[in-house]
This record gives structure tokens, C-alpha cells and sequence, in this order.
DNA sequence: TCTCCTTAGTTTTACTATGTCACTAAGGTA
DNA sequence: TACCTTAGTGACATAGTAAAACTAAGGAGA
């Protein structure tokens, strides 16, 4: 065991798993009692199955699996860490990935006997993280807010069906920053991801709002 | 060992070096004897070794230590690739990271005895790429490419004097497409990290052309 | 039923970044 | 000294963006 631990590094995959609560963004944190870190906060992660797994993307996916019980509708790779000192077990490599959790889900996200877990502001957590997960959340908070900047519009963190204003909220609550509705408005009216469903409205005490969804073959 | 590639993966950098031979891109390929397939080209890479190597940083500096006799001005990570089949020696768990050589260092690569080396069109190899490497290749072009594009000068691909036609070429290299004059230098006038060496000109039968240098502190 | 409030959605305007291209500058060469 | 080549600047048109005013469509309540 010594001298696997020498030979072979730890592989595991670790997840920023995103989404919304009141229109603020939020991140999963997970406590385990048998973590390498006893009462550490971590994001949840966890070391590479090869006889299960056909590759890290589904390590990461089965991590999620057994948390949300949802099919996670988008998965994106940011980075890989590595060195001998960032897991008390030893030599590790882990790549970090972010998922995008839709805002009607978070309610099939639960932790089991074993731990604990807590959805967090993902610039202030609020909980020492062990490893080196405080500067993969950064990282990981960075690479979505890029997408976003760029152009990509954060629907699978949105239900299935919603108006242009949450989405409007939505990339503000990643950017950080308010939105010109103008602007917002403009750019989707010249994309063809969003299409309206026909007669369908979200009605409240004002002026009904039109509902839209993902086009088919949407990729975030 | 058979247990042992069942229960550890192989864990892998592999970096796609890239640099200018008469104002084209051009991406290293090495093509080694005893290659897990025989006769196959590849990219430089090599197996990482938690004994010596700090990270997996380490671990493609290293490779390429061993091929250039250069310090790396730049190393950046792009993705990291795993499965049980993209390498026939078993379970693999690759980083893909790509270096910028400047263009007069070009000599300072040469392969050893039991390998042939040779600087190719990234777009078109010219070889069959053994493992995944073909796709990996595209990647770090692409990631290349889009750094450009966002307005990050590629200047460890240029000697540390240069002039701004040389940088602009070298940006064109990169991209595939031409760039305008006036708009290429309106930006770099409005950017602190590129400044004019006093009195310092390149000289030939025509205008001189002044020469600059990266400003201190450059980060690419 | 009429007014007012709230949010949805559009339009206008100004501004800024960028693409295009012409123009001047400074050498060497014949 | 005319001319060629590349360096470097400036001027204009256009496209994209930011800010804000404006109209639209409901419900709530007097």
C-alpha cells in the first residue's frame, strides 16, 4: 500500500455543482464524517473507479448521481490539480468539473446519514474547504461566469420552461452584475436557441410574461 | 500488474509545442521507437512520476526539458482525457497542456537516437497521430486560438525583440486569417505590455521598423 | 369602471469599439 | 532624384453596446 501510494496517484474527480435559490447563485458543500479531513467542508468529489467507470466524466457524473437523483443536464470540465501535499491520502490528481443543477431540482439534492450538506454562496462559502477545493470553487466560479460572458446563456439552471426576466436573473446572479433588459432582450432576439411557446404565459398581478424554452439540440 | 493497471490508472502530459517557422505555425511531433504503437507519431508526452515530479505541471515541463534544452516560457493546460482505450498499455488518464517556443529557439529541439522528430502543420498533420492525440491536437489549437482572439499577445512565440509587423504575423499565423493594419496597432498602442526599445530599429531596404520588447511583469 | 401600480417588452439615442482604407514617413536602390 | 517597399498614422463608415425613455398589459383597489 506504501508503494502503490508511491507508484500511483489518486485519481478523482471533483464537482462544482451550481444552481439557484431566490436568485442567488449557490454551490453544493458537502461534510463528510470519513473525510480525509475530519468536519472538513468539501465539494463533493470522489476517486476514480476504472472497472466502473468509462472515463472521469462518468466518475463525475456518478458522484453527482448518488446526490441528486437527477439526470444532470450539463457537465464541463475546467481543470485538473495534481501534486503530493492537496490530499492527506497522497499523491492525487483531480479534475475539477461544474454542473449546472435546474432551480425546480434542488429539492432532489440530499445528503445521507453520513454527512452533511449546505448550498453556499460560492464567493463566500462560509466553511473552511479542505484540499485545495477553495481555489477550485474560484476556478470553477470563473470558467461559468466566462461562458456566460461570452454569449452562452445558463438554461439548464432555469426549468424546462421560463421567461426571458429569469433569465435575465439568472446570468446576473452568475455574473454578479445588473443587466441591461434592452440589451439582454436584443441579443436573444437574434439567437436561435430560445424559441416561445406559443400561448403560454406566466401571469401575476401585471402584464403577462411570455414563456420560452431551449431549442432542440441546445448545448449550453 | 495486471492488477495493478486495473486498480491504478496510467497518468500521462502530453503537450503540443508549438511554434513559428517562416511565419507559419507549427506544432512538434515526435515519432519514437518504442512507442506503445510502433512506428506511430504523437505528440511529446510522457508518463508522470510522483517520485520527482512536483505536479503534473512538472511532469510536461519535464518532457519538454528533455527534447528543447529550453526554459518553457509558457506552459498553459487545456483538457484532460481518460478512458481504458485511448492507450493500449490500459486504463490512462491524460493532461493536455500546450508551450509556446520562440521561433529563433527552433534549433534547440532535436530528437535522440531512438526518435524521429518534425515540426508540422497543426491542421494537417501529415501523420496518422497514435492514441487520441489527433483530437488533442485540435484542442490545443483551438484553445490557442481562442486566447488570441480574446487579445492576449503571443509573444513567447517571437524572440524577445520584435517588431509589430513580426507580432502581427505571428498573430495571423495563429488565427489563419489576415488582420488589418491600423486596427491590429490601435490596440496594442492602447495595452501596457508591449514597450517601444528606445533607438532600437530593425533596419532593411525600406522604412525601420521600431523594435519592442515585452514589458515587465508580462503574463501571457 | 376608472385610476394606479407593477412588470413585460420595445424603441430611441448616444457612444464606443472595430473594420476599411487612404495617406504620410523613412529608409534603400537604381 | 525618382521610385519601390515597408513602417506607421489618421479619417471615415459601420456595427455592436449602454442607458434610458417609452408603450403594453394585466391585476388591485377605490
Amino acid at each position: 500500500m506504501a508503494e502503490s501510494k508511491r507508484l500511483y496517484p489518486i485519481v478523482t474527480a471533483d464537482v462544482a455543482l451550481f444552481t439557484l435559490q431566490e436568485q442567488r447563485l449557490r454551490v453544493l458543500l458537502i461534510q463528510r464524517a470519513n473525510n480525509p479531513t475530519p468536519g472538513g467542508w468539501a465539494l463533493p468529489g470522489g476517486i476514480l473507479k476504472p472497472d466502473i467507470d468509462a472515463n472521469l466524466d462518468a466518475t463525475a457524473k456518478r458522484i453527482l448521481a448518488a446526490k441528486t437523483r437527477v439526470a444532470l443536464p450539463h457537465l464541463e470540465q475546467v481543470a485538473t490539480h495534481s501534486g503530493p501535499d492537496r490530499d492527506p491520502r497522497g499523491w492525487s490528481v483531480s479534475t475539477l468539473y461544474y454542473a449546472l443543477l435546474p432551480s425546480d431540482q434542488v429539492p432532489a439534492v440530499a445528503g445521507d446519514k453520513t454527512e452533511s450538506i449546505e448550498w453556499c454562496d460560492p464567493e463566500r462559502p462560509g466553511h473552511r474547504l479542505a484540499f485545495d477545493h477553495r481555489l477550485m470553487l474560484g476556478e470553477a466560479l470563473q470558467a461559468l461566469r466566462n461562458k456566460v460572458s461570452r454569449g452562452a446563456w445558463p438554461l439548464h439552471l432555469l426549468p424546462a420552461k421560463f421567461t426571458l426576466t429569469e433569465l435575465q436573473r439568472a446570468c446576473e446572479a452568475i455574473l454578479g452584475v445588473d443587466l441591461d433588459k434592452g440589451a439582454f432582450r436584443r441579443q436573444i432576439r437574434e439567437a436561435p436557441q430560445l424559441v416561445a411557446v406559443e400561448g403560454e404565459f406566466l401571469r401575476g398581478a401585471q402584464r403577462p410574461a411570455q414563456i420560452y424554452r431551449a431549442a432542440g439540440g441546445f448545448e449550453f
